[in-house]
This record gives structure tokens, sequence and C-alpha cells, in this order.
DNA sequence: CTCCGGGCTTAACAGTTTCTTAAGGGTTCT
DNA sequence: AGAACCCTTAAGAAACTGTTAAGCCCGGAG
């Protein structure tokens, strides 16, 4: 790997719990730092600035919550809180105060393995440059401005269709099945049918194809997926 | 269809569970086996690699906990624990060894299916190594762009002239069976006619080779199989 | 609070493409 | 020559996509 070897940072009270973490996160790549209190995991990152945390909500001296809010404005690593509770009120409660994911316990290793590199992946596109439009042929995206044109003619997107359309302008030419192309739209734990790519494609090729009966833009490759151009 | 079927193994003594869970798993398109001991779990996973298992932790004839560390040691599907026990302990015990997902009894079939499509993603998304294109001579397969090239010229092949294509083409020169060429190319489950290949190959040549009649490409041994080149 | 509208999802149907099978005829081996 | 094997063809079955319309959820307006 050509990159650095990121760094993340567990603050979890509960030893086994981190131990088990570690193994995974290192197995995956990654430089693994762990504390086991609150306090310990606010200095834990001073010293050695990580570029993810992952939190226990429920921690000794300090909680996870106060770690948060106190990480956030002293670092801006992302936070993948991690927790027992589970409703709807804690969720909310820590996506406020900054944190970027949230895994409720119990969780399965791989998953927060998963999670770990989907955050990274998203902050790191984010952080890194200002997003340079996108473009092919006639098509125009401006992720920044949230704007899409057809030879110059504005196209009103959903949300949606805006993403899906971005994630194929992302890599023309490559095919993407059903399954990953939402995925990388909407998130890596989206569980729709197959079928409601197909509307989404649709509706989308309603509003940039000059012909929809005969799309240019967006192929299909029969009994795979979709891809952009040839 | 399209992707091969992924393969999964229940490893649980109580046969009615295990069959509600097949169910349920069949419909939603995977290729089930049972085996009612650890034993015979060990050795269906030997004889054929299933691409997930499903693992009670009390079985008769060897320990889930025992079956699971040999499992991990012989292949490299992922695991899915699946026990009445549900402390703390027990999830750790079978998340250290190496289980990716634990599911407690009583559990319903929707989640279990919908933990199976989660790992199997997750697992499969990690695979999503860089698939180099693929030459021989003036062939060219590109696995990402899902393009077939026949000296520049562009040529449409239906997903199994594909998988077929990109299977002789990953190993040239190398004889395949027919049996053994539809399994790679789609999947091991696959049961169908020695005939079908054929049907599949003729139909390949056809839009490969210059001269269907005399393939220089796609070569058939008599009596074996097919390969590509000589 | 209720109503309304946009957007997402799902179900259903029709049209198309692809897969499988069977059967006849040709080829290769012994 | 006989037997085993392969190629070709065509037709029915199966799988896949496009399309439409209805239902659901959510947030904002009245």
């Amino acid at each position: 790997m050509a990159i650095a070897r990121r760094r993340v940072l567990i603050v979890e009270d509960d030893h086994k719990t981190a131990e088990i973490v570690r193994l995974y996160l290192e197995r995956d790549g990654y430089a693994v730092t762990s504390a086991y209190d609150g306090m310990a995991g606010l200095e834990a990152a001073r010293s050695e600035p990580p570029d993810l945390v992952i939190l226990d909500l429920l921690l000794p001296r300090m909680n996870g919550l106060d770690v948060c809010r106190r990480l956030r404005n002293e670092c801006d690593a992302p936070i993948i809180m991690l927790t027992a509770l589970s409703t709807e009120q804690d969720k909310l409660a820590g996506l406020e105060l900054g944190a970027d994911d949230y895994v409720t316990k119990p969780f399965s290793p791989r998953e927060l393995c998963a999670r770990v590199k989907a955050v990274l992946r998203r902050t790191s596109e984010d952080n890194d440059a200002p997003h340079p439009p996108l473009t092919y042929r006639d098509l125009f995206l401006d992720p920044e401005r949230h704007v899409v044109t057809v030879g110059g003619i504005a196209a009103h997107l959903t949300p949606t269709e805006f993403q899906i359309l971005a994630v194929l302008l992302r890599e023309p030419r490559r095919l993407f099945n059903r399954g990953r192309l939402v995925e990388r739209a909407l998130g890596y734990d989206y569980d729709g049918l197959d079928r409601t790519v197909d509307v989404h494609i649709r509706n989308l090729r309603r509003k940039i194809e000059p012909d929809p009966d005969s799309p240019t833009y967006i192929r299909t490759v029969y009994g795979i997926g979709y891809k952009l151009g040839p």
C-alpha cells in the first residue's frame, strides 16, 4: 500500500472487546491504539492524532458523549460511536454531536471494519480536495453546488438520482451491478430490492437522455447492471 | 442466472430449524446444504467448499467452537454463529475465533437472511481488488467494464458466454472438461447437461472466431473438453 | 392537527433476451 | 463399420428489464 497506514484509536473500557476489535483492524492493515477510559482517550488523541476514533458511549472517567464533543473541537478525525444503547434518541444524540456512524452492540467485528473503511473513504473524499465537477460528454455534475446539466440545460434530479449519477460519472465505462450501485450511492447498509434501482435508472434516463428509449449515457448490461457509456 | 449462486452450509442438529433456514435461504437464491453434527459439517465443507457457513454452537460429535476453529484453518468462508446462548462471554468467544457474525436463538429467519447477505457483501467487497483485463492474441476481455473485443472490434456476449470466456482466458492452453468449465463460470451448484456447454461454446465461437468452422481460439479436445489456444 | 406534495419503494405486467433441452446429422476414434 | 462423441438448429422455458401505477413516509403549509 502506497499511502501511510491509517491510525485508529479505540476508546472502550471492556478490554476484551477492545482486543478483538484491534485484532480485526490490524488484520485489515490499520495501526491501532487503545484507551480504556474517556480521559485516556482524549490524551491519546492529543498525543497521536488518529485518522479515526471508535468511541464507546459508556465509559469510566468521562462519558462518551463528552469525549465526542471535545474531540470534535480538537481534531477532525471522524468518530464511530459504539454502544449497547440502541434507541432512536441515543442514535440521534450521537449523530448530532458529530459522530459519523453508529454501531450497536453486539456487533460483528467485520461489520465494524466495513464501517471504518466506509467512513474513512467518505471523509477523505470530503476533505481532501474541493470536489471537482464531473463531466462526461454533454453531462455536467457539480457535487458542491448540487447541479446537473445536460448540454447546458439544467436537469432537476432527486437526491437519489443525483447520487447514482455521481457514482456512474466518477467511473465512466465501469460496470456496476445494482447492489453496488445503490450501495455506493446511498450507503453500504442499504437493503432495498434490485428492482428499485431500475426505477431510479428509468427516472434518471427520462431526465438526462435525449431519447430515453435508446439510452446513450446509461447503458444496461443484461444480467449484470448498468454503466455509463460503452 | 447472471451471477453464480452462493453456497451456504448449515451446520445445525435440529432438523426443523435447519429446514426452515434452508427454505428462506433458497428463496433468496442461495444453494444450501445441511449437516447435522460437527463432523458432518466439516466434511461437507471439505467436499464442497461453501461461500458461507451457518454454525450452531451446540452440536453433537464436535462442539461448534471447535468446528469454527478448524474451518478457519481450512477454508476462508465467513461464519455466522447460531446459538441459544446469549451471554456476552459466548459472543466474544465466538467472535474471537473468527466468527463474522452472531445470531441468538430464537431468531427470525428474515434477520438471518439479512445477515447472510450483509456478511457476503462485506467479504466479497474486500475482494474488489482491481480485476485486470485479460488478453490472448487478438482477444481482449475487461471484467470491470464487461467488455470483449476481438481485434479491436466489440463483441456482444451474453453473461454466460462472458463468464466462460473469462475462465478460458484466465488460463490459456489449459484444458477444461465441460463440468469444470461451467462449474467455474456459473458456480459449483450448476446442474445442467454437458450438451448445454456445447451450445454456449458454439455461440461463443460464432461471436469471436473469424471462421467459426475452423476455430483458432477455442479448440475442442475430443473426448475431454475445451481449451483456449493450442 | 390534518392535508398535501415530493420522493422512495414495491408490486405487477408486458416485452425482450438468454438458457436449456432435445433431436438429427456429421465427425472422430477404435 | 460401429460406437462414441461433437456440432448445429430450433423451440419452449426461464430469467431479466422497462414501465406503470399505487402505497408509504416524511416534512411543510394551512
